[in-house]
Order: structure tokens, then C-alpha cells, then sequence
DNA sequence: ATAATAGCGCGAAACGTTTAGCTCTGTCAA
DNA sequence: TTGACAGAGCTAAACGTTTCGCGCTATTAT
């Protein structure tokens, strides 16, 4: 039914191989040119995807794969990857695997049965059998948001301590001794991050910390919205909160208009990710932000990158046990946060 | 590198066709049976899907294209459309046309391109261009969400208007009357179905219609936040407002609890969407709920309906003009959606 | 005028499957 | 015992590309 490359060549009078070459850029008299282009148009042909890849051993296809779909951050990074990924004509097949390892582990078997060029993978936990499995099965790998042990793997990290602790820190400028903050499941890489930067600024600042006032959640809007209130009902509940990511402020928000409290009259706060959000509310929100536009630009150049370097060893002699590309050494991305100036943190009276 | 099926047949002195049989569900006896199983463990084989698809004709992938990814309406359907796609093998390859024809156009051009088996689409407006392509490509189209006129295609639909008839009439049931309705972009179906819905409520009620309480936004959190503060600096404001979707449910909620406003003591709200909410927020809110799970399941179903319809036709003699898959009506499914009982609805005193 | 060279185009062999149609083996009924 | 038949496996031809290496033509240098 489609057109192929035969029917092309047919039309044009010319060989097959000279079509293959002008759709790939090689270089044909102009006369020729014309005819070929001339055939494509009216014969509405495109090249078969499948034909091509079984040839050139690539599908032009890359899998992300994340915890949630339903997180804000995994999205807007998506929406980066498939961005710059589409740009060079590789489609994205993203996959879910709300959270659970083994869910992981079958949504990898599955991009690999699919055979993707690449992976990009955001752990959902610190398991290492889904890393494992794309390493194995020879594919360049990217690990961003959050790193994991021993697996050699280039990565794209948010300098989250830093960031964190430059929210906490304004929050103790400020005069703030109780500080509630909002993490998310205690296990996870950018949680401990996250804590680790509170403590820190806790440390540099030389007050102690209120361990009562670290609360553990989900990320959800509705975890953020308990920890708030788990927070509020303390029986000296902070004079301020950071919550540490996008859902997790909403939901504490929610919770805090809900209780009837004023920003920031009764309550400092500091959130995290969602720039939109924080120039429209009022007062605006300081807030510490995620660059998870480049994270996801940067993690789709790297293996951009490494398909690249692939492809080129492929040419020369590669050795047996993998290509030229894993003489390249891996590569950290550490990207930078920073912090918004908004009004939503009172000074306290000493 | 990677073995094939020549590679498990030699292993098992067997034939290709043999194991290819087994592969795809034949029966062998016993003895091969073993020995393939064993050979195909022993070297990690995975069928080629290239080479598969470039026999088949199939790429068993589809191709969903969507508004924004930012939505969780659409995060929810795809995530169920993957679902119940990867149950059957198939990937799923997401493009977000962030709400643009032309970016509509784009896309579905590149989805063609990559050969996808099909093809669910959620019109970003009324025009159907992106949905002719498909059309022409002789690829199954299911729309979702919103029909497109003049496009013969299955479609997935809510009774939008009902839903919102529902919502609205128990308002007026309630005693207000001046009911303000945060909508989305004034040219889209749903938009227009759900506004349909109110004033047939009104009309039902033998009430008229407050038109100054009627405020288009974009859908998003800012969109409602910005709505409800418009609504309220009315001279004569609403008694009660009715948000169509979850980002303006959300910012509407942010914009009314900034405002120091109680619900329902001040003003009786009902939100749309996001079931998760509802169950938390106090007081619990009355919603408008639509049977986002559903809508996916019933497109992904469908679509998977007309590709087998297409597979079993090719084995039979088709005629020139498509498959006989174009002898199955266009089918319609219109999904009922449902209104939550919460607490945010007060009686007015009249 | 001739040799060297560069630029294009072509033939043909792969890539890893699926599948139609054949052969072979063994079983069972007559 | 033989013929029919079923079950299992095999051979070989496709599917639509890419690409290597060769041959032809025309241009340039000698």
C-alpha cells in the first residue's frame, strides 16, 4: 500500500541506492534532486522506520523511565527531554512505574524488548536492578535527580543541599529557631539531600535543631497537606515551614489558609519548585527552584552524546566488550538551584 | 552482538522457522520446547522488533497526542491508556502539542513518521487538520475528550453536560442564584458543553442566568486564581462558584482562601476533578467527577479493537480502499461522570 | 592527447524476522 | 500390510532499507 523507496527510485529513474543517499544527505545532481523530491511528494512516500532501523541497528527511540507521571517535576522534565530528543528525530517512550522496584524492574524489560537506543531513568528507590539490566543489555544509560550507588552511569543532579540549605539558612536570618520542614519519603536520595542542607544551615547557624519539626511525606499535595497540619498541632508548632517540593507546597498551603493562618503574620514559608505559582500568589512565596528545564535539556544532550559517540566507534573497529563510548568517562551534571525573593518570611521579634 | 533467532536455532539444533514457531505461540514438542527455552535464557535473546515489524507491518506502537502535559486530566488518561496498551505489548509514544495547530500538525506529522499502529488524539482545537493525516495514513484515529465535526473517527466522550447540569442544578437547589463559573478557553467543546450544562440548569430552574458570572480562563491554577478574585470584586459577587476542572479548582481554592473567605459559610463551592482532593480537603468538597481511568481504558480498548479488526482483514482478501476495518461503524462512548456529596454547599436563607 | 582524478550512480548483499508450502515420521483404520 | 492423515520441522522467499565497492563520465593537469 505505502510507497517504498523502490517505487521512488522507479519514478525517478534512478537506482535505489542513489534515493537512499539523497534521504540521507548525500549529495545529488540538481536534476536528479528534483525528480526524487518530485516522487516523494506525489507518491506521499515516508521511509520505513523499520526497514531502516533493522539495518542501521538503532531505533531512533529512547525510554524515560520515572516514578510518577503525576509529579509535576517528572513531567516538566519529560516535556524538556521530548523536547530536545524530537528535535533529532528520536521519539520518547516514557514509562511509569508508580514507584514500586519491581515495577521498575518489568517497565526496563520492556523498553529494552522495545529496544530503545538509550535510557534515561529517574530511580524510584535505591534498587539497582533496572540500572543494571540496561547496562547489561549494552545501552547508554542517564540517571537524573538522583544517583545510585555503584552504578557507573553519567548523571544529572540538582545540587540539593546547597539549595535546601539556602532556604533554611534565610529562614534562621530571619530569626527563626523552629523551622517545620516538609520531606519526602525518608529513604530517597533528594530527601536526604534536602535534610542534610536544613541541618547544615542549622549547623553554620549554631542554633539546634528542632528535630520534632521534621515531618515525612509522600510529596503529595495531600501529604504536604498532613504534615502541615501534624506540624501546626505541635504543641509548639515552628514559627516557619520549607516544604521541598512542588505538590508538598500546595497541599501545605492549602492546609495553612484552611487553618485560618496568615502569611506571613503567623507563619513564615519557604516553597519549592513551581515559578508560576509563586509570582502569582499573594504575598509571593519565596521559594526555592529546580532548574528542571535543563535538567532534562542536559540529561537529553548527554545521551545525545553518547548515541553519537556509539555510532561513530561503530564505523572504526570497536572492541568486543562494548564500544568506543565507554572509554568516554562518566559524566555528573550537578545543576545549581536557587532561591526566589518573595515576602513570605516575617522577621522574628528577639 | 546481540543474539538472534539463528543463534537460539543453532543452539538448539533446530530451524528458524521452528523456534520462530515457538516464539510466537506454535506448538513444539516437548524436548524443543526445553531446549529453546533453555538456548533463548542461555543467551539473552530478544526477538528484533524491526525486523519483526518490517515482516508484520507493525510497529506495535500508537501514538497519543495531547494539549499539555501539564494537565492532569490528560497525565491521568494517558497513564491509564499506557496501561492497558503495554498489557498487550504495545508502547506508547506521547506528544504534547502545548495547545498550538500547528505544534498538533507537527507532531502528528513525526508520530506518522515513526509508524505508529494508531493513533489517540485529544484535539487541541477544532481545527482537524492532525486528525485528517491520520486519517489518510490509513491508521485507526480515536478521539478523546473533545469530537472534532466532520472527522468519521471513534471518539471517547464525558456527558459534560450533565455533569455540569448536575452541579449547577445543586446549587440552585441550594437557593443561590447568582452562580459564578470559572470555564476554560471559550472555543473548546467542553467548554462549551459543560457552560451548556449550567444554563440548562438555569432554565430547568426557571432562573436566569447571571452572565457577569461567567469567567472564561485557560484552564490552569493561575487561570482560576485570577477568575475567582474577578468574580469576587463583582459588585453584586456570586453566592456560590463552580470551578470545570482541576488546575482552576486549585486556584480557585488558593484565591478564596487567600480572600479569608470560608467555605461554605461565605461562598458554597464545587470543584471538578481529582477525586484524591476531595477526600482531604475540610471541609470535604462537593465535586464534579469525571471517569478519567475510563476514558483512557475505553480509547486504548477501542483502539486495540480496530487494530486486530485491521489484522484479521489482512489475512483475508481487502478491498483497495482501506481495510474492512472501515466496514465497523464509527463508534461513540459517552462516559457518564458523577457529583461527590461533600459539605461545600450551604443552604442560602432565603 | 592522454593520464589522473573527482563526482555520481548502480548492483548486490546484508539486516533478523515471518510464513507458505513442502517433507518427513509415525499412527491408526481398513 | 498399506494408505491416509496428522503433527512437527524445514526450506526459502520475502519485507524495505543501507552501504560497500565498483564503473562510468567529465573535468583538469600535464
Amino acid at each position: 500500500m505505502a510507497a517504498t523507496i523502490k517505487d521512488v527510485a522507479r519514478m525517478a529513474n534512478l537506482s535505489i541506492a542513489t534515493v537512499s543517499k539523497y534521504i540521507n544527505g548525500g549529495h545529488v545532481i540538481d536534476a536528479n534532486r528534483v525528480a526524487i523530491e518530485e516522487a516523494i511528494r506525489q507518491l506521499d512516500y515516508r521511509v520505513n522506520t523499520m526497514a531502516r532501523g533493522l539495518k542501521t541497528r538503532r531505533t531512533k527511540s529512547i525510554g524515560v523511565l520515572i516514578p510518577s507521571v503525576r509529579m509535576i517535576f517528572c513531567m516538566d522534565m519529560i516535556s524538556a527531554i521530548e523536547d530536545e530528543l524530537s528535535r533529532e528525530d528520536f521519539s520518547t517512550l516514557i514509562c511509569d512505574c508508580q514507584g514500586r522496584p519491581e515495577q521498575e524492574e518489568r517497565k526496563m524489560a520492556f523498553l529494552l524488548e522495545k529496544q530503545v537506543d538509550g535510557v534515561i531513568m529517574m530511580p524510584s528507590s535505591s534498587s539497582s536492578v533496572a540500572a543494571r539490566m540496561a547496562l547489561a543489555a549494552g545501552i547508554p544509560l542517564i540517571l537524573v535527580d538522583r544517583p545510585l550507588p555503584d552504578i557507573a552511569a553519567d548523571s544529572v543532579l540538582v545540587d540539593n543541599m546547597t539549595l535546601a540549605k539556602a532556604a533554611t539558612t534565610e529562614l534562621l536570618r530571619a530569626g527563626h529557631q523552629r523551622i517545620g520542614v516538609i520531606c519526602g519519603p525518608e529513604d530517597i536520595y533528594t530527601t536526604k539531600q534536602r535534610l542534610s542542607g536544613y541541618y547544615e544551615a542549622y549547623e553554620a547557624d549554631n542554633t539546634q535543631v528542632a528535630s520534632d519539626c521534621i515531618s515525612f511525606s509522600d510529596y503529595s499535595l495531600e501529604g504536604g497537606y498532613k504534615s502541615l497540619e501534624k506540624l501546626m498541632s505541635l504543641t509548639e508548632p515552628p514559627t516557619a515551614v520549607l516544604a521541598t517540593n512542588y505538590e508538598t507546597t500546595i497541599g501545605a498551603i492549602m492546609a495553612i489558609n484552611r487553618a485560618g493562618l496568615r502569611i506571613p503574620g503567623d507563619l513564615s514559608f519557604v516553597g519549592f519548585d513551581g515559578l508560576d505559582m509563586s509570582t502569582l500568589i499573594k504575598p509571593e512565596l519565596t521559594m526555592a527552584l529546580q532548574p528542571v528545564q535543563q535538567i532534562g535539556e542536559q540529561a537529553a544532550k548527554l545521551l545525545l552524546g553518547r548515541l553519537t559517540a556509539n555510532n561513530k566507534s561503530d564505523s572504526g573497529k570497536s572492541s568486543i566488550y562494548g564500544s568506543d563510548a565507554d572509554m568516554i568517562p562518566k559524566r555528573e551534571i550537578m545543576l545549581a538551584g536557587k532561591l526566589t525573593q518573595g515576602s513570605s518570611i516575617a522577621k522574628m521579634k528577639i
